[in-house]
DNA sequence: CTGTTAGCGCATTCAC
DNA sequence: GTGAATGCGCTAACAG
C-alpha cells in the first residue's frame, strides 16, 4: 500500500513549491502566503504525510523528548507520580520514556543510557535503592537537567523534589501531643534511608520541642510494611510504659499498627492513635481510624516536570532542591480518641 | 564544559581510523580487528562518546521505540499492564514512550500522532471510552503495528489482547451454582461497552447451561463503581424473590455490594455470595469473602509487548485476536456459604 | 579488514 | 515570499 514514507520534498512537488517552503508551513512561520499555505497543507493531509521529528531533532540537536524512570509503577504512589509528570510534559507538546527499574539499580544504569542515546532533553528520576551520585554523572556531564524526586541522593549535584518529611512527622507528633498523648512511639521503618532519617529526625525535634523528650525505647524499628506495622506495634504494647499513640514511618506500617491493635480487640484512633505518612497510597479508602500524613504524588509529578522544562528552557540552570509541603489528613473518627478511651494524661 | 557534542568523527580520528570502522565496533561486527576494536572502544569510553541513536534511526529509516498509551495510569490495573509491557520491551532492547489519555480520545489521538511523529514501530493501546477504528487508520495505513488492549474495538483492523470476559463469568456462574444457589443476580455495568456485552453473554450461557435460565428482573445495572454496586445490591434485595448470590460487572461494583450487604447486617459470602471481575485490582488485600475472576494485567501487558515485537520483526502480520484465560479466585472463607445460612435448595 | 562516498528527512542561511 | 545549497550523526554499499 503505502509506498515508502512520504517526505517534504514529496508534498513540495506535490504542491509546486520547494521544500523549504514546506518547511515553513510545518512551523507556522508568518513569512507564507496564505493561499500556498492552505494548498500545503491540503496536499500535506491527503498525501498523508507525517512529520519525522526524528530528522527535526537531528538537524537541530534537540528534542522534545523527556526521560522519567521510576523504581516501582506498581506503587500507586509513583504511578500517580507518573501521571503529574505526564500531564504537564504532554501539554508543554514533550513526548516522555518511561522505564520502571523495579529498584534495579543495573537495570536503571541501563534505561539512563539508552535514554541518553536517544537524546532526552531532560530527566525526572526517583532513584532505585542503592542509586549513588555516580549514576548522575553522564548526565550533568552532557548538560542534561536531571531532577530527583521523592528520594534524595547525596552527592549529586542535581536538582531535587521531595516531600517534607521532618515536617510531616513534626505535624504529626505536635497533633498527637495536643491530643493530650504523652508517651508517642516511632515506628517502622530501616535506619539507612535518608528517608528514615529525615522523618526520625522530624521526631526527635517534634518531641523536644513538646517536651516529652525522646526515649530511645519508643523508636521501634522494623521492615517498612504491613508485616513490620504488626510486629513493631505489638513490641511497642508489650513495653512497661506502653505508649498511648504512635507516628509510623509510612502508611504500610501504619496499617500493620492497626491489624495488630485489631488482633488484640483494641481499636485505633480510640485505644490507640496511629499516625501514618502517605508514600503507598493504599490510603486512600482505607482505615477511616487513621490520621496521615499526606503528600500529593500527582502533584509532586507536575512540580518536578515543571522544573525540569524551566530547566531545559533556560539552557540548563543549576541544582535547585525544593521540598514540598504535606498536611496533616485528620479523620473524623481519630480525632479526641484520648478523651474517649479515658486515658487523658496530666 | 562539554564541547559540542561528540561524534562518531572524533573517536575516529581519536582512534586513527575511519568513522565506518567506529560503526561496525559499535555494533559488534565481527568483521573488525580484535585490537583495533579494542582500541576505538578505549577512545570510546575515556572520550564519554554516546551514541546517537536518533542520527542512526533516521538513516535505516526504523527505531527500536514503541509506544504505550493507557486511558488511566492512576488505576493499579493499567499501572501493572504497563509494567508487564515494560519489561518485556526493555528487555528486548526497546524503549516506550507512555502516555496516559485520562479518557480523553481527542488527547489520545494527539499523543498517537505525536509518536507517530516520533517514529515509534509499534503501539500498544487501551483505548480511551470513545474510541473508533478511525483513530487507528493513520497507524495501519502507516504499516505500524497496533495491538489493542482490555477494550475492544469493534471494526479496526488491528491486533486485540482481551481478558476472558464471557469465559469469567461463565466460570463464576457455574461456580456458584454448584455451591447450591439458585437465584443468582448479574450486578452493575452499563450496556453500552463491549466488555459488558461479553460479560453479560457469559451470564447468560451460564445461567441456560445449569439449567436456571434467565429472568431480566436477576440482571440490574448501575454505575461501574462501588456506589453504582451499593445501589444495585439494594435493589436486588428488595425483589420478591431475592436472590442469594451475584456476579458483579466488576470488583468495584462487587466491593460496592458488599458494603450494601454489611449496611444491612448481612455478611457477604455467607449469607450472600458475590463475584467480582478483577479489573481494578484494589482486590489484592480486600475483601476477603469475595470470590473473584481475576485476571493478571502484568502478564497481559507482557503478552501484549510480546505479539507487538513478534508483528514488528516479522515485517508486519495481520490482525490477530488473541483472549487471554482468567481464573476463578475462590477465597476460603467464601467456600460453601450456602449451607452454613441453612439456605441451600433443592 | 579498513577507508570512501552517499544519502536518511529536515531546517537553515542565503540569494532571487 | 520563495528556491537552491549545506550539514546534523550515522549506516550502507563499494573500493582499496
Amino acid at each position: 500500500m503505502s509506498k515508502d514514507r512520504i517526505t517534504v520534498v514529496d508534498v513540495a512537488e506535490a504542491a509546486g513549491v520547494s521544500k523549504s517552503t514546506v518547511s515553513l508551513v510545518l512551523q507556522a512561520s508568518p513569512l507564507v502566503n496564505e493561499a500556498t499555505r492552505a494548498r500545503v497543507q491540503a496536499v500535506i493531509r491527503d498525501l498523508g504525510y507525517v512529520y519525522n521529528r526524528g530528522a527535526a531533532n537531528l538537524r537541530q540537536s534537540k528534542s522534545r523528548i523527556v526521560g522519567i524512570v521510576v523504581n516501582d509503577l506498581t506503587n500507586s504512589f509513583f504511578a500517580e507520580l507518573a501521571v503529574g509528570v505526564d500531564q504537564v510534559v504532554q501539554s508543554a507538546g514533550y513526548v516522555q520514556f518511561l522505564a520502571n527499574t523495579g529498584e534495579n539499580v543495573d537495570r536503571q544504569r541501563e534505561v539512563i543510557a539508552s535514554m541518553m542515546e536517544h537524546g532526552i532533553s531532560g530527566l525526572v528520576v526517583s532513584p532505585a535503592r542503592g542509586t549513588t551520585a555516580q549514576d548522575f554523572k553522564p548526565l550533568v556531564a552532557a548538560g542534561i537537567p536531571v531532577v530527583i524526586v521523592v528520594r534524595n541522593i547525596a552527592g549529586s549535584k542535581v536538582s531535587s523534589l521531595m516531600a517534607d518529611n521532618h515536617g510531616g512527622v513534626y505535624q504529626a507528633v505536635e497533633h498527637l501531643a495536643g491530643l493530650g498523648h504523652c508517651r508517642i512511639a516511632f515506628l517502622g521503618g530501616f535506619a539507612d534511608t535518608a528517608v528514615f532519617a529525615e522523618r526520625m529526625q522530624g521526631y526527635r525535634e517534634a518531641m523536644e520541642k513538646v517536651g516529652l523528650g525522646v526515649s530511645d525505647d519508643l523508636v521501634i524499628g522494623s521492615a517498612p510494611s504491613r508485616a513490620g506495622g504488626v510486629d513493631a506495634v505489638g513490641r511497642a504494647l508489650s513495653l512497661a510504659d506502653r505508649p498511648t499513640a504512635a507516628v509510623c514511618f509510612n502508611d504500610a506500617v501504619a496499617f500493620g499498627a492497626c491489624d495488630g491493635l485489631r488482633a488484640r480487640k483494641l481499636e485505633p484512633g480510640i485505644d490507640f492513635a496511629v499516625v501514618g505518612f502517605d508514600d503507598v497510597i493504599e490510603a486512600k479508602a482505607a482505615v477511616p481510624a487513621l490520621t496521615t500524613v499526606s503528600v500529593d504524588p500527582q502533584g509532586m509529578g507536575g512540580r518536578a516536570a515543571q522544573l525540569l522544562l524551566k530547566q531545559i528552557n533556560s539552557g540548563k540552570a543549576e541544582a535547585e532542591a525544593i521540598v514540598t509541603s504535606v498536611r496533616l489528613a485528620v479523620r473524623e473518627s481519630s480525632r479526641g480518641g484520648l478523651n474517649a478511651s479515658g486515658r487523658k494524661s496530666a
